[in-house]
RNA sequence: GCGCCCGUAGCUCAGCUGGAUAGAGCAACGGCCUUCUAAGCCGUGGGUCGCAGGUUCGAGUCCUGCCGGGCGCGCCA
């Protein structure tokens, strides 16, 4: 509806300009706007005001010239000039019924649009370290991830779902050096467990998987691995030195094969629950991406080398160094460390260019808002391999707080005392925990109150959405045992019946379907998804306890119903991009 | 100290990228079930949009400076 009235407004544009009114120049893109006073119609545009200065006339003189060359359409009612110079539109009651056949015909299909033209958007997210299972933080990066990238495909876009696994680095090594400790303690071996290892309880489970399948052919005695190992941090020490010199010992005893598969045995046992969770959460990707393989092939030195010949880099203090501060970084950045290892950053730099070699016209990284800091030294990096850093946009999650009686859920990670997505999928479920995550804006801190999650109530906004959805079905259910025939494909007949107000507000909302699609998808603001179904629930519940579906008035009771059947196909629809479920009966 | 984000009703938040008289939901109060699910609906009260300037026909929205809260400023990932 709204592009249809953008033509009429670009038709009119294009007269004026053809009779010197306007200036070719002024060409901009004409807005039309919803209006929030139904007295001022159904849409508005200001074109006569943003207009009036360049063209030289009063804002008011335009509009009525804007008006006169307006093209004649069905759409239209009438179209009034009002305040400074608006021109407000009174779309025809008969557009509007229109939508009924519409929605229904096109079922799953509305609200769905080519806008993105198959361009090819690639959407990176949770990419949390295999160390541990996803805790309640990742929940919310992977709930709006997934929304925003089921809304892109939804209008258009070739959407690549990835997940980056940090495989490689010093905190897999520590995990790996965990399971093994926790392994030898199985084995009847004494010892100190290092504080800064990984303490929960899912590292005994790998370990016993280890026992059970090895039994005694990864053990030696802890006295040997622990002689000569700077103390602990509760001992005086460091603990960074500390596990350091146990992943070196770990390492050295266990060889190269055997210290490599306690590694693996780690690695997939995590990443298959991670990816076994995200799936149950109703995530799933197109490609698990691993870092390790980044160096692997080769790809880190690639690009250090494309910076280094480009000149970006330089040695200090036995590192080398790339001068983001060129390209507006606060300060230069390490790619390669003292001791020749080169850096997360460093894998990151190849990972980005690559991303941008295998094509992608677009890419997104949904990161927690902590990582903030790393936005500029990535495109940094792009700017200076001579990639479109603006092909890259970060998108910044801010953390979630969860609120159990109306106290603070206390989160800790290495403790292993953390909530775990899993906990909290189980807790308040799926439907719930979706949609709670991306009711907010990203930028915006999310209070995640448990109580109300799990609440069967009217205030709890995913049960309120979902209950009009089972509403509607309930009432076809009824329909179908008093025998009353359902022709969903019968066009617009009897539709003119639809006149009460609470119809008309129904069907305006259920016009802003495509509209709230679009515009979420493109601002990658899931929450305005969430609003709108809400926003239309309420518009049915309002119906439903005003009005009669099932009625004995055979042309009005066909109308309602499939009026109600296009509300049932939106809210569908819309539940379905957010992942939630689209329950029958409740 | 520097950087990013936030500040709108008692609480949690929208506000369509600068439009017309600032909106929802909770909470409070008052109504509505012999009728398709009351997990619902209707009504009432509630505001210096953190503060001060600026930009213009027009600012909650844009720019500057303060104030308050969160996060970040590793050769960790």
């Amino acid at each position: 509806m709204k592009q249809q009235l953008k033509d009429l407004l670009s038709a009119a544009l294009a007269q004026l300009t053809a009779e010197d009114v306007l200036d070719a120049s002024d060409g901009l893109e004409p807005q039309v706007d919803r209006t929030r006073d139904p007295s001022h119609g159904d849409f508005s545009t200001n074109a006569a005001l943003v207009l009036a200065k360049t063209a030289g006339t009063r804002p008011r003189q335009l509009a009525e010239e804007l008006v006169r060359a307006l093209p004649q359409s069905d759409l239209v009612d009438r179209v009034e000039i009002a305040g400074p110079g608006f021109v407000n539109f009174f779309l025809a009651p008969a557009a509007y019924r229109a939508l009924v056949p519409q929605i229904i015909d096109a079922g799953p299909a509305y609200g769905r649009s080519d806008l993105g033209a198959g361009k090819r958007v690639q959407v990176e997210f949770v990419s949390a370290n295999p160390t541990g299972p996803l805790h309640v933080g990742h929940g919310r990066g992977a709930a709006y991830g997934a929304v925003v990238a089921d809304l892109l495909a939804a209008v258009g876009f070739d959407v690549h779902r990835e997940y980056y696994v940090n495989d490689a680095g010093r905190q897999m090594d520590i995990l790996a050096t965990s399971v093994w400790l926790r392994y030898l303690e199985l084995c009847g071996e004494e010892l100190e467990f290092p504080s800064n290892g990984y303490k929960g309880d899912y590292v005994w489970d790998i370990a016993a998987t280890l026992h059970r399948e090895h039994e005694d052919s990864y053990r030696c005695a802890a006295e040997e691995l622990f002689r000569g190992v700077p103390p602990d941090e509760p001992a005086g020490g460091d603990k960074e030195t500390h596990i350091d010199a146990l992943i070196a010992g770990a390492k050295r005893l266990l060889g190269d094969n055997r210290y490599r598969y306690v590694f693996e045995l780690g690695l997939n046992t995590i990443l298959d629950d991670i990816r076994d969770d995200l799936s149950l959460f109703g995530i799933d990707y197109e490609e698990w991406y691993s870092e390790r393989s980044l160096a692997e092939s080769g790809a880190v030195n690639r690009a250090i080398e494309r910076l280094r010949e480009s000149g970006h880099l330089y040695e200090r203090e036995g590192a080398l160094w790339f001068r983001s501060s060129d390209f507006g970084d606060e300060k230069d950045r390490v790619v390669v460390r003292d001791n020749g290892q080169g850096t997360y950053f460093a894998s990151d730099i190849a990972y980005h260019t690559d991303k941008l070699e295998r094509g992608f016209e677009r890419v997104i990284d949904v990161w927690g808002a902590d990582h903030h800091g790393y936005v500029p030294r990535v495109k940094a990096a792009l700017q200076a391999l001579g990639d479109d850093p603006s092909k890259l946009d970060v998108l910044l999650v801010q953390f979630a707080i969860l609120y159990r009686g109306g106290e603070k859920v206390q989160m800790s990670t290495r403790s292993g005392e953390f909530v775990t997505l899993r906990q909290l999928r189980k807790e308040v479920g799926r439907d719930a925990a979706r949609f709670f995550y991306v009711m907010r804006r990203c930028e915006q801190h999310l209070d995640f109150d448990l109580d109300l999650a799990k609440s069967q109530s009217a205030d709890n906004p995913v049960y309120y959405v979902q209950y009009a959805h089972a509403r509607v079905c309930s009432v076809l259910r009824q329909a179908a045992e008093k025998g009353i025939a359902v022709e969903p494909s019968a066009g617009g007949k009897n539709l003119e019946r639809l006149a009460e107000v609470h119809e008309d507000t129904l069907l305006r909302t259920l016009s802003r379907y495509p509209e709230v699609v679009e515009a979420a998808a493109l601002t990658e603001e899931p929450h305005q998804l969430t609003h709108y179904l809400r926003e239309l629930a309420n518009d049915f519940h309002t119906y439903y306890n005003a009005h009669q579906f099932l009625v004995e008035d055979g042309p009005l009771r066909d109308a309602r119903i499939k009026l109600i059947l296009a509300v049932r196909q939106v809210l569908r629809n819309g539940l379905n991009l957010l992942g939630v479920s689209a329950p029958e009966s409740m």
